[in-house]
Parts: structure tokens; C-alpha cells; sequence
DNA sequence: CAATAATCGAGACGGTACGTCACGTCTTCTT
DNA sequence: AAGAAGACGTGACGTACCGTCTCGATTATTG
């Protein structure tokens, strides 16, 4: 994804001999790459132009086209390449603090400039799968991993039941600040961020899921 | 959103006069409207052009032009005339069986092809705040009436606390359906739907408020 | 030329009854023909459109195109209907004289925004042979009519050959001047306007004819 | 006139480096005047449009509009750069001869195909300066310097006064051609061109202006 | 050290769609 | 029936980017 198929001659070829030719510039590399946020922040995506972005990195267009298919593939491995700041999950001992704490960094993300980001991405990913993919692979999985493991010992704490769904509790998290995101239909807040967990976690509790299902089968 | 200014002259001008000139020809404008979601469906946003829909439609492009300011408004009008269907809540007595057949028809409908529309216009709002304003609007408030309605009733029969905030419920709800059908994680399934409903009906049902409350300030 | 089919029911029928109907308005009509010329003086021929004329005269477009097949009958009937100012052939008693202040009436008008006005209508008329069939009949060959007889009054009084060809003295009295006017490559003064008529008058009086012809057999 | 500034860079440039960037295509322009040329010559000015143009050079628009600032501008360069055709002046020993001699041909070009084009250059000129000025620079003055040299020869010969205006008497001899060219009202045929020579030149023989400046004084 | 090879910035190329403008026609109500 | 108003389908305008290409220049490896 991130690179066409040239630019395999420069991958981690192990212990054998480089490429023939002028090597690929690392610094047109990055000015594209930071030019390319830069002007994602500014104006969108679909306001971006690649026209744009080799022009403010001083790069030739064709720099760009050798390297990256297309204009979805240019914005997700800007944003990969991006992901600096770490969103931190603690471990305070019960699961519901360490996940409202995290949450509540995500929602200054997704206020922040970077945020602009982020929508354009998830905006282009409605018309081109593998930047919609991309972002899964990059920035959700990895999160998920950490995700996984403060569940896991919340689960151990028999603070969640032993037969919870992962991906669906944190779905049941992560959806409602992802649609007031991107519907932009109300305040992200912190306040919100709690109600979610209180109402999530509150249906999550250890013993919970049978006395639900014993409810609604009396129905 | 909907029209340009001088649409409005044909507006609900109550008992004034029509205006002068050539009336706005109902024909053309149900013709673009048509074409836009033919084409959308077809082929995404991006990839829809202005130009093509007029050809399709059979009508200049300067009249398209002359009743929408640009693409997203024109989208978002076709998607709001399009909404035949009806997302019907049930009042079978019991909320969350209630609002669990809506939701099974929401992701029906995602999944169809105008799910493809649906997430065309979500991404165009990333760019365009009118975009993603007409569809909080047109789509989702009349449905948050419904829904509004459907929750009341449970609080009324004591399936839910007094004082619940309806909007932090539905958008846990719905949150979730988005997120799986916007960054197509996962399938969106009705066992999915039925597992959010668990958690955050679980979460939700009267006195629970309270203990969590506790148990939270215990940290 | 002038006004297309049914304006002929306005036409001096003689008794004949009037043609049913509202009748032609006078006034949008000379509204028209006033706007094209102002709108000619201020941005020449091609800067010149219906839709301009319509709004300047407030006239509604379809009454330019009742009246007027096209832009260039328009601006043909405005020229016509504004030639007010006379260019008066005087009778001093000597052909050169008489035609030599014709011709720096002509060069005054030529120079005047009434000679932007006729650049554009012969412009105008290199493509369209209806425009210049107009100015010919309209503009020209009144005066032509004017001019013969004043060169006749020369043959009378022995100052031109009796033989002389009319048209032929006229175009080459009147050719330079266009020239420079149409060309713009020297300026329009009474000095060239007396060069030319020097040379000109001085090649056509009497007797010279054979003469030229006989030198030039001598070749 | 001839082209944008960007151009410039590929003119003769003395020792310079070239400029960079790929350069320009010398068949797309070569295409694009021949295109031009001959649309001209089969639907007249008003008819021409750079989309045409471009289309049947099978060349971008943009690549027209990158060196030409408008259509009177690139009519301009193809008529400019299809004066391949000599128009000679003969050196047969007799001015009136010579110039005669060229004037024939002169009004067989206008009559051909390219007269059609000559007058559209001559109609554009009207609202276009520059169009004007290179029809004077590149169309004209060439020949006049050439008619300059014929006339001295004649001036020396004594068959034209000493002090004649050299620009007087061509303007005499080609404004009556130019008028009936550009107002069609008559033929142009070699006949009309013998007597307007035969006036001129009868006109501007040596030792006739004083006299005729005499006649003048006398009325 | 020369030859080879792939990169670089630059920018012109053939295209496509943009959003605007004027065309000449039409449909409404008013005079 | 003609008028003003103004929407209509049409098509060219001139612009902006697309993704490709051709330059000369640069920077590496290979012989």
C-alpha cells in the first residue's frame, strides 16, 4: 500500500546488495509526507491536490506519482507516518478508569487539528477501500491491541464477564465518539465520554448477560 | 441548503403573487435528483461529476448550477427526497425490543445500496459542514423524534431510569452501527446489534445509575 | 433586413386595417436600438451581447429576437437609425474644394466614438454579408448619391474628364481614408485628406488620360 | 504578441542554458497554426473556437491557452506564419509598372481562400489592438519596405517628384483595394486596379505639385 | 575513472471537469 | 398579440488538476 512496486528495491533487503542508481531521496520523502498533513489540516481532502503538495514540498509531481498510486494512498501514509503522540491506557486497577482515561485522550485528538485529519481520512475511505483499510491496519489495530489487554485484565479482576464480546464492548465504546465525530451532531466531551462508559460498562458487569437474556425472553 | 436564493421566490409565499418569468420546471429538478442517486450508487462521490448528471438527466448543467451551489448541496438534497422509506419503531411494550427492530432495519438499509449514498454524503460532511448539517437535519432528527417517543414510553413503564439522557443512550445505540458501517470493521450484523443493545440497555435500566455512580468514587 | 416577418404587419399597409393585438412598442424599440449603440461605443463589436441590450434597455430578451434575427441586423438597424449628423457635399465652385470638405467632415466622424461604432458594424459585416450589404445601402450609397452629383458638376464645369469613371474617382478619394481608419497604421488628417486629393484630382482632370495611357504603352 | 511570457524562455537565448522542464512541443504548435489556418478559411472568425482549434490539432486546450492569450492573438500568429507566398514587387523600369504589377497580385490573394482569412484578421482588429498591430508589423510593413525601393527607383528615374510622401501615395494606391475588399462593393479586378494607377500616378508626377498647389491658391 | 542506471526538479503534454456566460427558445403572467 | 421576466437546453469559455512525458542535472553502483 504504502509504496509501488519500485520502491521495493529499497525495503529491508537484508544482507543483499543495493539498488543500482540514484538512491531515493529520504528528504523529498518526508517534505511530501509533511506537506501533505500540512495541507490536509488546511483545507480538507478534497481540497488537496497533488499539484499542491509537490509545489510546497519543492518536489517534482513525478516524485510523487513513482512513490504513491494515488492521492488516498499519499494521505494514509501521511497519517501513518504521523502517529507520534501515544494514546496512553493505564493500569489504575479497574478497567473502567483506564478506558474512560484513554477516551478522554482520543476526544482531545479528535478536537485538535489533527482531527481535521483523521475526518479527511475517514472521508476518503468511503470511496477507496484500502485508505479505509489502511487506517484499520495503522492507527485502529494497534490501539485495539492495548485495548485488548486492559480488557483482558479487568476481565481477570472479574470486573467483566469471562465471556464478553472484546470487539463488540469496545465498538459499544468507541461508536458513539466516533458518530458525535464525524455526524458532528453534539459536544465531544469528557462528560460524554463518561455516560458512555457508565451505561457500557454498566451493561458489561460480571453476571449481567444471562439475567438480560433471562429479561427479554420473558417478553 | 436545499436552494439558492432565487428558489425562493418559488417558495410557501403564503398569499403573495407568484413570481414573474418562466416558472422553475418541477421535471428538470426530480430528473437531477434522480440522476444524482443513480450515479452515486454507481459510483461514489468522487467519482460523481456535476457534468454527468446533468447528461444523464437531460437538462443543462447551468440549471443544475442555477438550484444547487455545488456538489455536496445537490447530494444531500437527492439523499434527503429519497428518504420513501420509512424507519418504523414498534411499540411492542418493551423499549429495548423496540428499538431493536429499528436498528435491525437501519443496518438493513446500510448494507443495501443506499448505504452507499449514506456514506457518500457522510464523507462529503467531512468537507462541507452544510453537507453533513442537511443530513442531521433531514435523516436523523425526524428519527431521533421517533426514537424519542419510543424511549419516553420505556421510561414510562419503568424500563429505563427517570432520568436518563435520551441522547447519550441513542447515540450509544447507533454510535456502534456507525462505526462498523463507516470504518467497515466488522460485519453489521443483527446479533451485533442485538449485543449493543445487552450492554447499553443493561446499562441503562433504573437504579443502576446510582451504583455506578458509587462504585466509580470508590476509585 | 431591418425586422423579421411579422414586423411587416406594421409596415405601411396603406389602408389596410391594423394588425390585431398589442401593437408594437415604439418605445422598447428605440430603447434597443439606443442601448446597442451605447453598448457598441463602450466595448466594440464582439464585447456586444443580446442579453446586455435587453437588460440595459429593460426590455425583455424575446422582444430583441421578435424584432431583430440576429446580432448583427441589431446593430445594422442602430447604426442606420443613428445617422443624424449630415455630411453635407457644399458647392464652392470646384469639385476638389467641394469634395476635399466632405472628406474632413468624414475623418472628423471617423475619429468621433461614432467611428468606434462603425469599425465594429465593418467588422461585423467581414462575416456577415447582411451587415455589410446594410452599411453599403444605408450609409454609403446615399452619399455616394450626393457625391456623383457634385463630381458631375466638375465634368460640367470642365474640371473632370467627361469620361471619367465615378466610382472609381470615389473609391480612391474615400479608400485611403478607410484605409487608415480600418488599419489605424498613420493617423486621419486634413493633411493626408489634402495629399490624397492632390494626388487624385491631380490623375483626373481632363486631357491627362490618354497621356498616362500613352506612357504606359511606351513600356 | 506572438506568445506568453512563459515562451520567452525558449526564444534565442544567446549562451544561455535552456530553461528546465520538458519543452515545448514544436508539432503541438505547428498543429495548432495549421488548425487554425484552415477552420479560418472554412467558417470565419466569428465561427473559430479554440475548442475547435484544439480538438482538431488533437492537442489540449490548455496547451493552446498556455501560448496564446486569446483567439485574435493566435489568428494573428497563423497568419503571420503562413505568409509563405511572395508578393514581388518587378523591377520592369517603369514605377507605375512595378507597383501595378503587384497590386494584380495583391487582389489575387484577396480574392482566394485567404482573403476569407486576411479579413477576419482585419475584423478582429477592429476590437482587438494588438491583432491590428500585427497585421501592420508582420503583414504590411515588410511589403511597404519593399514598395519603398520600388518608388525610390522610380524617384530617381525622375518619374516621381523628389518630394513625394512616399506613405501618401501607397496608402492612395492599396486603400481603394482594401475598401472594396472590406466593403465588397464592387469587383476587385485588375481593370479597377489599372485606373486607380492611372489616377495616382497621374497624380504624383514630377513637376505637377506645384502647379496643382497653384490651382488650389487660385480658387 | 568512465559507463550505466535510477533518481531528482521542472514543466509541457493530452485530457476531463469545473463553474460561468451568452445563446436563442420557452413559458408564465400582465398590459 | 406584445410586453417584461426569467428558466430552459446548449455549448464555448478560460482555469485547474489529472497522470504522463521529456528534458538536463545529480548521485549512486559497476566494470
Amino acid at each position: 500500500m504504502r509504496q509501488k512496486s519500485p520502491a521495493q528495491r529499497h525495503g529491508d533487503n537484508g544482507g543483499r546488495k543495493r539498488a543500482p542508481g540514484r538512491p531515493r531521496s529520504e528528504q523529498a520523502r518526508l517534505a511530501i509526507l509533511r506537506s501533505t498533513l500540512k495541507l490536509l489540516g488546511e483545507n480538507g481532502f478534497s481540497d488537496l491536490t497533488i499539484e499542491a503538495v509537490a509545489a510546497h514540498a519543492s518536489v517534482g509531481k513525478a516524485t510523487v506519482y513513482r512513490w504513491w498510486p494515488n492521492k488516498a494512498a499519499l494521505i494514509a501514509d501521511a497519517f501513518a507516518s504521523s502517529t507520534t503522540r501515544k494514546l496512553h491506557f493505564p493500569d489504575t486497577g479497574s478497567v473502567r478508569a483506564d478506558m474512560s482515561q484513554q477516551m478522554r485522550q482520543v476526544i482531545k485528538i479528535f478536537r485538535s487539528r489533527r482531527g481535521r485529519i483523521l475526518s479527511a481520512i475517514l472521508a476518503a475511505g468511503q470511496s477507496d477501500r484500502d485508505v479505509i483499510a489502511a487506517f484499520r491496519e495503522r492507527f485502529m489495530k494497534p490501539r485495539r491491541q492495548d485495548a485488548y489487554a486492559t480488557l483482558r485484565r479487568g476481565i481477570a479482576r472479574g470486573e467483566l464477564g469471562k465471556d464478553v464480546d472484546l470487539d463488540l464492548l469496545l465498538d459499544s465504546l468507541y461508536g458513539p465518539i466516533y458518530m458525535r465525530f464525524l455526524i458532528r451532531h453534539d459536544n465531544l466531551t469528557p462528560n460524554f465520554v463518561d455516560g458512555v462508559c457508565e451505561l457500557v460498562f454498566g451493561g458489561a458487569r460480571p453476571g449481567r448477560k444471562l439475567r438480560a437474556r433471562g429479561r427479554r425472553s420473558d417478553q
